[in-house]
DNA sequence: ATTATCTATAGATCTATAGATAATGC
DNA sequence: ATTATCTATAGATCTATAGATAATGC
């Protein structure tokens, strides 16, 4: 029954990824031991020799989740070089991730519940929101001077807000609208005025 | 043990009230029946008189969640009649609300989970959702002609994401920085222009 | 007679722990 | 000898139901 150290540590980045996943889709409360471990192929009695208790693993799993969407973006930069912060806006801002909880940002998937955990939990989610601000931050047209980034605060909080209002809706049209209407107020707040049309969902 | 028509119609609404602050606080499933009952001074056993079961609740709890929303918003609106906007903003983007989860925006303290919940629970943050943008939209410029009031969407939008941002994080300061953000942003855009220094936390 | 609420409980599930097992690692 | 995983289980909690009780409403 017991396998390597190297397999053992294979598990656990399984057991991690796994919950990133699925506490996205069914929040920190939604999803038990059992059918966690169950998704990495293991069973609930080998949770507690990997992790110290579920928290723990909210903590692991937010920060994979934060780390998978650090990735997105910088994916998304390096495929439209001439436009990086348009390529950002058109994935985030677009219905595949208003329908895609399972990987999709993890702020939009799990911030009302973070803001109930821990403060482990949210020091997690502090270290991955202030990512992604130095992402915005440095393809924005830059700050004026004292304040650190606050057009890249103002823009993560329309992009944020409009895919969990699109999300939390059922009227499809509408969605779309919220979507639409950040991407329009975002393009135009972050090259204040050469506002350009992007192609969208 | 049984009481009179109008005072079990009042336990009722003790429940939807008690229930609409609880969810709020905790998540639809971070508290259980029995303390819900409790916080109305009931036993678990009178709630399936009172309702189909623990998702019925969230719907009427939801709904009575933005009728308290709705009235405070009016009532800021009347307040401060020479800048409603303002008004709004003001309250909605501060650290008190960032503190008050119990009785602040539906949107923001259940979003994450409401996007799980039935569609029944949708129907009703979109119906509150509606009402909001309404609100927006007839304090705003008014928009351009084809789309449905796309800067109320993308104010509303901001406003939620600030605040569920302000709350994630443990840093107070990093907090203030979005709100205060999230303040210049809808008011520039608002007032197409006139922007205004707002008074804030 | 009806019924709102109570106590009690069924049956499922949850987190966490205990002890057995079988393979690794020294 | 150590230990990653397994099966099993403790103890708490969850939603929902059943039956008793006592007051309302006709």
């Amino acid at each position: 029954m017991r396998v390597s150290r190297t397999q053992a540590a294979e598990n656990r980045e399984t057991v991690i990824d796994v919950a990133s996943r699925l506490f996205r889709e069914r929040g920190f409360d939604g999803i038990g031991l059992k059918d966690l471990m169950k998704g990495a192929g293991l069973t609930q009695g080998a949770f507690y020799k990997q992790f110290a208790s579920k928290e723990d693993l909210a903590v692991q799993a937010s920060s994979r989740a934060f780390d998978s969407a650090s990735r997105r973006w910088s994916s998304a930069i390096e495929d439209n070089p001439e436009d990086p912060l348009g390529a950002i806006f058109a994935f985030y801002l677009s219905m595949e991730h208003r329908e895609q909880k399972l990987d999709g940002c993890p702020i939009v998937a799990l911030g009302s519940d973070a803001a109930r955990q821990s403060s482990d939990v949210k020091a997690t989610f502090e270290a991955g929101i202030k990512a992604q601000l130095e992402i915005l931050g440095g393809l924005v047209g830059e700050a004026e001077g004292g304040q650190p980034d606050s057009k890249a605060m103002a823009i993560l909080s329309t992009m944020v807000g409009a895919v969990l209002l699109s999300r939390v809706v059922n009227d499809e049209r509408l969605s779309k609208q919220f979507l639409q209407a950040a991407t329009e107020a975002v393009q135009t707040r972050s090259s204040a005025g050469a506002a350009q049309e992007g192609p969208l969902q």
